[in-house]
DNA sequence: CGCTCCTGTGTTTTT
DNA sequence: CACAGGAGCG
């Protein structure tokens, strides 16, 4: 499947370090490529042979240092494009860092096939190996989700109770342990309890299974290539050669396994060069170590390390901004990022009433800075960004910006893949591939219904397992010798026949394979299943389909596309439109927006509550870095909002002020009023309502009554605005009290029942009406509850006033 | 066997 | 509150 060849690689290796030169030198870039870099990027780039830790901070130009490096060792002659190996976390860090290489050397570098993420690379490798832990090359990859389905039914098998042992958890633990590279046997089970033993067992088991189906989870790419790396001396050695330089973005991030996978390959050599940002680590909780970057010198002594600390993306207040609630953490490796960029806007600091009125306040902020406000030029709408902890958070700013018909695009939303339709579609692929794929059938054997459920299921699993074969010959079994019969016996036929053409299709190639897809979609009825469904979601997953099989236009088979998705989370399908992102703080890392929002800064919401009660100080450190990250991200303008209610499970709770909030620096915020004060808003308790819009950071401000960190919340500020706030509604007359901006005089003329026209959301029924807001069923985007002033009639769609 | 109603549970974060 | 998964009925 992959085409690599071993040969071409081998032979590099051996070739002499003249021919390499000659082969790699292009001296009309030379003079070119190294241009603009700092002293410390440069040293960075040039410091090619043994270790090199590079503490890259946030906007200091990390990407560009590591790219130049790897365009360095092309010109250079010290390696061929595929004798690097460059591992990254995500397929788009991967694919920025190709084009940036191919920039730099002003061509498309073909080749670099060992740039890629841990699991991809992990993928290649394993796929030549397999056999070696007892699988054969063409093993599936199961996501989150077969993992989960397949955990359960070992639970089921061993007679456990699912509610005592929730597959999910079970799943969880296990892939724990696989990121700390530990087998069943090596689970420590010296502070074993009976939950834990259990548990291990059915990690062996859970192992065995996936032996059975020929399948691997994400843990296990990892875990089998460290293991036939520490079995198979030879192996591990001609992969040391073979991989001549060895460079690793967002090191923070790496988890044991990853560690162990990357020392393995660079022991001998060790042209390892790690790069990464302590202060930036924020997945801890799926297994990273912070561990790693710290002891990097340990395990690589008289390793350079080169602090990359010039940050030319924020302005000073962002950065001071940042750099002070960081110092929180204990710890740290330590840098102090520096800027020459101007003063800038301090950091802008905001109270709200509720979740709903930030969500308002901030949909309002962006368009008064699209227009260009108080001097400021307008900005696009595509460089601001509003980044939350917890991607529930979205809701609000979504539904606030569908009202308000601002265009938003979510980053890392639910994901295409993992979608009902495009798994189950998955599935059908899967099986047309390869009709062994066990979990695949289960998933589609009654989808579209065909009359079958657990009891015909377990029959055919049963004929399966006693005749030793897969579940699609289990069925043909079931449906020859009349196990089972009537209308569920037919069904079964056809699809089992249907199988087969299908998979006879892919193997002669006869048609190409989207041709293939559509047909095997078509036929099984999968298609028909959701034309047939009236529920308003039908056309969307419909839709998806489509999108589906279009993506299936960039690979040349079904196997290729199945491999791509397997490890390819990320599907950003762009269109041209300017929009406003929304994302979690996570996804935002390694992105920059002029404009950044960061709402709900509340305790317990961030730093997450959880977060806490798991990993206590370690877990707040975490989340303090998280705000860290989201400071960072701002280039000239961040904006830091909290709410004082917040629906939480569609219970009002009262929340308060994050305790990163009291770390930012006095001298680099600047707190807001909000625009409607109702007898003294949270931000501006004490000032008058014709007070400045805006004061410097006081002593009246009861955010920041400056009391020890232990009784802020006995602070008179706090305890007043707990007095005043009973709850959301204390605010029964809210909007025009607060002078809002809402245009309510536009009254609706509109009944019920009546067609009309909304510039984004198309056509649709009017089936609500609550003062100025309609609630309307559109045709295509579902219902929504829209401001009348934004609806027109059907027929005058050119009157819509926008 | 499939559908509906009900209950319980959970919202970090993702390769 | 919203959604998933289970129980119970048709």
């Amino acid at each position: 499947m992959s085409s690599f060849s071993d040969d071409d690689a081998f032979e590099a290796a051996e070739m002499s370090l003249s021919q390499r030169a000659m082969m790699g030198a292009r001296p009309t870039q030379q003079a070119n490529y190294m241009d603009g870099l700092n002293p410390a990027q440069r040293e960075a780039v040039e410091a090619l042979d043994g270790p090199v830790l590079m503490l890259a901070g946030a906007g200091t130009g990390k990407t560009k240092a590591l790219t130049t490096r790897i365009a360095h060792l092309l010109v250079t002659g010290k390696a061929r494009p595929n004798e690097i190996l460059s591992v990254t976390f995500t397929n788009k860090a991967a694919r920025e860092m190709k084009d940036r290489v191919g920039r730099l050397l002003g061509e498309t570098v073909e080749g670099m096939p060992w740039l890629g993420t841990f699991h991809s690379i992990c993928v290649k490798l394993l796929r030549r190996h397999a056999e070696l832990v007892d699988l054969k090359s063409n093993f599936t990859i199961l996501d989150t989700d077969d993992q989960i389905r397949l955990m359960k039914q070992l639970i089921v098998a061993s007679g456990m109770d699912e509610k005592r042992w929730p597959a999910r958890q079970l799943a969880g633990i296990i892939d724990g342990w696989k990121n700390r590279a530990w087998t069943p046997e090596q689970v420590p089970t010296a502070e074993a309890g009976a939950f834990d033993r259990q548990a291990v067992r059915l990690y062996t088991e859970y192992q065995s299974r996936l032996r059975d189906l020929n399948a691997v989870d994400f843990g296990d790419l990892l875990l089998h290539m460290v293991t036939i790396f520490q079995r198979h001396q030879d192996i591990l050695q001609q992969y040391q050669r073979y991989f001549r330089y060895v460079l690793v973005d967002e090191y923070q991030d790496t988890n044991v396994a990853q560690y162990l996978w990357l020392r393995l390959l660079a022991s001998s050599h060790k042209n390892i060069c790690c790069v990464g940002d302590d202060d930036q680590s924020i997945y801890g909780w799926r297994g990273a170590e912070v561990g790693n970057i710290l002891r990097f010198e340990k395990d690589f002594p008289g390793a350079t390390v080169i602090r990359l600390e010039q940050n030319y993306r924020s302005t000073h207040h962002i950065l001071a901004a940042a750099s002070g609630v960081i110092a929180g953490n204990k710890g740290r490796l330590g840098k102090t990022l520096w800027t020459d960029r101007e003063e800038g806007e301090k950091v802008r600091l905001i109270g709200h009433w509720d979740g709903e009125e930030e969500a308002r306040w901030v949909g309002e902020e962006i368009e008064s800075m699209q227009r260009g406000t108080r001097g400021m030029e307008p900005v696009s709408l595509d460089h601001m960004a509003i980044l939350v902890r917890a991607s529930h958070q979205m809701r609000a700013f979504e539904d606030r910006f569908l009202t308000i018909g601002l265009p938003y695009r979510v980053i890392g939303g639910p994901r295409f893949y993992e979608r009902l339709e495009i798994r189950d579609a998955m599935a059908y692929f899967r099986l047309a591939v390869s009709q062994d794929d066990d979990l695949a059938f289960e998933r589609i054997v009654n989808t579209p219904k065909r009359g079958l459920g657990d009891k015909a299921v377990q029959t055919i699993q049963r004929m399966a397992r006693s005749n030793g074969v897969s579940l699609v010959e289990g069925a043909r079994l079931c449906v020859q010798t009349g196990a089972i019969k009537g209308k569920g016996g037919k069904a079964l036929g056809e699809l089992v026949i249907g199988l087969d053409r299908w998979h006879q299709q892919v193997v002669a190639e006869s048609d190409t394979h989207i041709e293939t897809a559509e047909m095997l979609l078509d036929e099984s009825g999968y298609t028909m299943m959701w034309q047939n469904d009236k529920t308003p979601e039908a056309a969307g997953r419909l839709e998806n389909l489509k999108e589906l099989i279009k993506a299936l236009e960039n690979f040349d088979n079904l196997q290729g596309f199945l491999e791509h998705v397997a490890l390819i989370m990320d599907n950003e399908s762009e269109d041209m439109e300017e929009k406003v992102s929304i994302m979690t703080l996570h996804a935002a890392k390694g992105l920059e927006f002029p404009a950044v929002f960061l709402p709900g800064w509340e305790d317990g919401l961030f730093p997450s509550q959880r977060s806490m009660d798991e990993s206590g100080m370690k877990g707040l450190e975490e989340e303090r870095r998280l705000a860290y990250v989201g400071i960072t991200r701002a280039e000239a303008v961040c904006t830091i909002s909290f709410a004082a209610n917040r629906r939480v499970y569609g219970q009002w709770q009262s929340q308060l002020p994050s305790r990163f909030i009291d770390e930012l620096p006095e001298e680099n915020v600047e707190v807001l009023t909000p625009p409607g004060l109702y007898g003294g808003g949270y931000g501006a308790a004490g000032m008058s309502m014709n007070a400045s819009p805006a004061f410097s950071m006081a002593r009246e401000s009861t955010i920041f009554e400056k009391a020890s960190k232990a009784d802020v919340y006995n602070s008179p500020g706090w305890k007043r605005m707990q007095n005043r706030n009973q709850g959301p509604r204390g605010m029964s007359q809210p909007i025009e009290a607060r002078g809002l901006t809402i245009d309510t005089t536009a009254t609706s003329s509109f009944t019920i029942g009546d067609r009309v026209f909304h510039q984004k959301f198309g056509y649709g029924e009017v089936v609500d009406i609550e003062g100025d807001k309609l609630g309307i069923e559109f045709d295509k985007a579902g219902s929504k509850k829209v401001v009348a002033k934004f609806i027109v009639p059907a027929g005058q769609e050119n009157d819509v006033p926008f």
